[in-house]
DNA sequence: CCATGTCGTTGATATGCATCAATGTGGGGC
DNA sequence: GCCCCACATTGATGCATATCAACGACATGG
């Protein structure tokens, strides 16, 4: 391997970072929440609505562009986000650029569970993203009162465990076809979760994406999506991908 | 791939389940925890001498001997541990006995932090294991009333989750003898924390189990491991490695 | 004491995926 | 409307690791 880095670091966060359109600062945004598309599956639903208006007051809604950084690697943890759209991607860098993205973060999600002083992964927006920030202080001193909301924060914590687990497998144990039958049963399911269930499974991140999360290449990803398409088993739409056949796409995880 | 089957599934845990020897009972071990051993490293160190006394009374002090299941995937879950003594294996296995050791837990590590109904794994002991064992729902039902204790217990979570997406790095972008380098220099690591620093790392594991958990055959395994011996950077002793050389093996992780 | 089984190592060969290279394709800017 | 560039796809080839096979070391038990 020793692969010539596709994968360069990226600039300082604070030049990398583009600019933030916050739409809304600290006061007075309170009954967005109310009508928060994605409250019932993220952290907020553990909270009473009561709670929620003070919660909201900690927080700012905000908006990103494609690629632009939310989190870096080994920098200072300074906020903490609530994903509300868009998708996120999550990985980590080796010294010489290869790349391994640990998740995708899609709306609802949380990023920054740990609560630790320094990222242990990178973050930046596949496209636009929207998101409530929270600083890390403000976030935790608040934590500290609220024993449901640290509950709430564990379970989402052994959650992304689990998940890490399947990935785990997926990554040492599958083949290139199976892993890219997982990953298309897994996005649909987590999709499904947010807008319901469709055959109809949208991918707005790149194959080199896909790879870098399922330990392939660009080029066997597409390998494998074509020959998914030529057994009928799916078809290559824009953005995304169609389901065909779930039974046969289920059968080749290898469960 | 499709191998054949080396890992069957196991028979029915209460059958599989070796005959656990219980040294202690609910009543009357109290003062054990002030000489334990691995009790700073463990989700006891969250909590007061006074607490201790009440929570020692909900656990059992129970040993089991090599190869017993303490846990297996999509059972219920009854019971949580906390290893004070020797290493477990945690697992999961697919439908065509392919297994991905998801962890090797050390002394002090605790098993069961999700908390939930059901086990994601399987989790059974390299060789003679002791552990404290609590009932899920006598845990639980002290968790309500300590939140420090939930507190320490997410930091565990979170720190596993970092070491899982270590994981997912060294699986997805890592080659044969990086991995292998990796596991040693994180398993020198993991003991330093419990027993102080030394150049000889133990290895109660199986060349087979070191692959299953670096997504590597037994035999590429032996092979790095030879390569390593014969460019004098480890030596292979008895039940573990002796590291000669630990600046080229780290060089070798390529973090 | 030897028979037996498990584990680790080593060698020969096969193969799945990476690598290298070329071509197609769609979107954004001017 | 057209150029440009990033992205996706496809094909040819190579290599890292899997697979298959054999053997030695060691422990266990009759």
């Amino acid at each position: 391997m020793a692969t010539p880095a596709p994968h360069p670091h990226p600039t300082r966060p604070d030049e990398a970072e583009a600019p933030a359109r916050v739409t809304c600062g600290h006061h007075g945004c309170e009954t967005i929440c109310a009508d928060c598309a994605v409250r019932s599956l993220s952290v907020c639903s553990a909270l009473e609505p009561g709670e929620l208006a003070h919660f909201a007051r900690l927080s700012q809604s905000i908006h990103y562009p494609a690629r632009a950084t939310l989190i870096a690697q080994d920098e200072p943890a300074q906020h903490i986000y609530n994903l509300t759209a868009g998708v996120v991607r999550l990985y980590r860098l080796l010294a010489d650029g290869r790349r391994q993205i640990v998740g995708f973060a899609l709306p609802g999600d949380f990023l920054g569970l740990a609560m630790a002083k320094t990222n242990t992964f990178s973050a930046d927006a596949v496209g636009p993203v929207a998101a409530c920030r929270f600083t890390r202080e403000g976030f935790g001193q608040y934590l500290e009162e609220k024993p449901h909301l640290l509950r709430r924060l564990h379970e989402l914590a052994t959650h992304e465990l689990t998940l890490a687990q399947d990935q785990m497998v997926l990554l040492g144990r599958r083949t290139a076809e199976e892993k890219v039958a997982a990953f298309l049963i897994a996005t649909r399911d987590r999709w499904a979760r947010i807008n319901g269930a469709h055959l109809h499974v949208p991918l707005p991140m790149s194959r080199q994406d896909i790879g870098d999360f399922l330990g392939l290449t660009v080029e066997t990803v597409s390998r494998m999506m074509t020959r998914l398409a030529r057994d009928k088993i799916i078809v290559i739409v824009p953005d995304g991908v169609r389901i065909l056949d779930e039974a046969r796409l289920e059968a080749l995880c290898a469960v």
